[in-house]
Parts: structure tokens; C-alpha cells; sequence
DNA sequence: GCGGAACTACTTACATGTAGGTAAGTATGA
DNA sequence: TCATACTTACCTACATGTAAGTAGTTCCGC
């Protein structure tokens, strides 16, 4: 009798796999999610999962590798889509929106919430998302204020921001507020000006 | 042969272990500490800790609630000892850079993150926390401002702010930036003047 | 002011569920 | 025939929670 099921590409589970992981872990975060609901989403044993990643640890590095890697895709759209900083700015706002819209917050700012019981590992990993997101917002404030991208003014805006989106996700979703993110985002890029 | 221990008043094991339970939640998340853990900091079993609190739920309620007082203390008594509201929401942020600078998250801000996987008990007060933030800030920001309370801006200001703190204390303690949260608090409490 | 009942605040031992992970076997396609 | 991608069955650790027992404390009638 027939146990195995008929024929996925090995691709597809794995992809799939971390789709769905990184979907459960936007909603429920690392502690929130097990191998059976990734396997359950997939309709496969959670061992399947387990002989495409060893651990759940090694899942999840995986995961949040290729949410960066999408992650730094969407900022090269953002620049390529728009020349003025302010724009890009608001593209960059929506890409938060969109995925609470969605009611999944940023996958690494979850994992940055529950830091202390992560292994090293996803904790750097995660560390580099934000320095990643930093950088790329200093670019952007610096061209919008005219400022040099060094100076700590332009530093401390863009923390400001990454910090003001990852804060509004989460209490966007948890009361429920619509145009949370945006609303707050709005006022904060025309403040810039006087910054 | 004597096993129970040297009597503690019932009061003693029963406010340390809400202080022991708020203090593990706020580094690592509801999902994050056990009874034992808790238990272990007291020096008892984990069972002394089921008998002041049936269940986890009802434990984490009562750390929740006692939280929440507190909190509510901390803010009359900004009100008392600042007239300007300027000072006030500086006050405001030291709470919050208070317990970051002892790698601590706001317990609220942890178990928004953490909101879907809890039971409906504790979203309720956790969201009560970011209305009681809200309603405060928006009293606080709407006299600095010169605005009616009720406008819409002073309200969306009201949830930037608490969202940019929230934010700021989960990045400044991944990222081991120490004035993180009064660095970006301090541009916005001067943006201010041009709301 | 004394013996005992009842209460408080624990203890050890145990039951249960579930998550992560392993071992060994099997269907399918190259 | 071999590798790939699974399957079922199993193991271990540990978290929540329960059962039953015990050491001190308090209260109460006599």
C-alpha cells in the first residue's frame, strides 16, 4: 500500500516550508509556532520538514535569511520606482503597512521581542536586519534633509522611524487601528523638514 | 523530619513571585518563563507558586494588573511633579528608558507582540495599558500643543509616541544602543512645536 | 493555659500533553 | 539500482497542573 504521497519537487516543500514558517512566526512569533503547524499548512508529517532543516533553529536562520534577502529587494525597487527621498520614504512605510494590513508583523521585529531566549545565531542575524534597514534609511533621511549621511541627526532620525514602524505594527494590530502606521509615519516624514 | 520550610507570610511568596513573573516576562515574553523559573528565583517548587495562582493565565493576570497600577501610579505622580508639559513627556520617556537600561521591555509592549498566541483575558488588559498610555499622552501632548484633546492630530501624536517608545526599547536593547529611546524621544518631544 | 481542630503554606510524587528530534522503512523517478 | 522525499513509530525532555501528605499557626472551648 501506498504511504508515500504522489510527488512534490523537493523545492516546493522547502520553499513552501518556509513560506508558511515565516508566516506563522510573523502572526505568533518564534515560541508561537511549532514543526506541526508548518507541516500541518502543508498537509505533509512534520518530519518531512525536518529532512529539509535539521532544527527548528536552522528553519527559522533560514527563514529570516530570505526575509532579508526580499526584504533588501524591495528597498532596491523602492529606489529604482522613485527619485524624490520623500517618496521612497513613503514607499518604505507602506511595505510595513502592507504586511499589518495583513495582521503579521516584521518578522525580525518579533524575533527582536523575544531576543533573550533565541539562540546566538538568529539573534545576529536579526541584529543585521535592523543595521541593514538603518543604513538604508540614512541614505534616504540624509538626501531628504540634505544632510551629511555620517552626522548623528540623520543616524538618530532613521532609528527613529525603523523604531516608530516596528512599535505601530504591533499595537496597530493588537487595538485594531487601521491607519495606524500610516497616520503616525505621515506626521513624522513632514516633520523632517525640520529637522 | 521537617519538610515544609521556615514560614514566609503567605504575602511574601505571592508578591515576589508577581515581581519575579513581571521581571522574566519583560526579558523574555510570556512564552519565554516557566512556573519553575519563577519558582527557582524564590527558592521554592514550582507547586508553592500553583497555590497562590491556579494557572499560569491567572498569574500573568495578576502581574499584568499590578503592572498596570503601577504604571498609573508613575504617571499621577509625573503630573505632580511637573507642571510643564514638556517636562512631563521627558518623564514620560525615563520611564520607559528606565527599564531598557535594565535590558527590560515594557511587559505590555512584550505580550502585544506575543497577542495571538494569549487567551482573550490578558489581550483585554493588555490593551486597557495602551488605551491608559494613549488617553494620558493625549491629555499631556493636546496641553503642549495648544490643541483640543480631541482632535484627531493629538491623538495620532498620542499613539506615535507610545509606539516610537515601544519600538525604541526592543531595538535598543538588540542592538546594545544605550540612548536608543531618549535620543529619538527627544526629536520628537521637540517636533512638537510644529504640529 | 492546654489539647485539639482547622487553616495556611508549603512539600514530594505523579499524571498528562506536547514539542523537538530520531530510526527505519517505502514509493517514486532518474 | 540508487537517491530523493517522504511515511509511521518511537524516544526524550519538559511544562502545566493534580493528589496527597505535612509542618507550623491560630483559634477555641474548657
Amino acid at each position: 500500500m501506498s504511504t508515500a504521497r504522489p510527488a512534490l519537487k523537493a523545492r516546493d516543500t522547502r520553499t513552501l516550508a518556509l513560506r508558511a514558517a515565516t508566516e506563522l512566526m510573523q502572526r505568533r512569533g518564534f515560541h508561537g509556532f511549532t514543526f506541526h503547524d508548518v507541516a500541518a499548512m502543508l498537509g505533509v508529517s512534520h518530519v518531512a520538514i525536518h529532512y529539509h532543516f535539521e532544527t527548528k533553529v536552522r528553519l527559522v536562520e533560514a527563514a529570516v535569511a530570505a526575509y532579508c534577502e526580499r526584504f533588501a529587494m524591495d528597498l532596491a525597487a523602492i529606489e529604482h520606482a522613485h527619485t524624490n527621498p520623500e517618496k521612497q520614504l513613503q514607499a518604505y512605510v507602506a511595505l510595513f503597512a502592507g504586511a499589518a494590513s495583513d495582521q503579521r508583523l516584521c518578522l525580525c521585529g518579533v524575533l527582536a521581542a523575544e531576543m533573550v531566549t533565541l539562540p546566538e545565531e538568529l539573534r545576529s542575524a536579526v541584529r543585521s536586519f535592523y543595521k541593514q534597514n538603518e543604513a538604508w534609511l540614512v541614505r534616504v533621511i540624509a538626501k531628504a534633509t540634505r544632510k551629511r549621511a555620517r552626522s548623528a541627526r540623520v543616524q538618530q532620525l532613521a532609528r527613529g522611524l525603523l523604531d516608530l514602524l516596528e512599535g505601530a505594527m504591533v499595537s496597530e494590530r493588537l487595538l485594531d487601528n487601521p491607519s495606524r502606521i500610516t497616520g503616525a509615519a505621515r506626521w513624522w516624514i513632514s516633520s523632517l523638514r525640520y529637522a
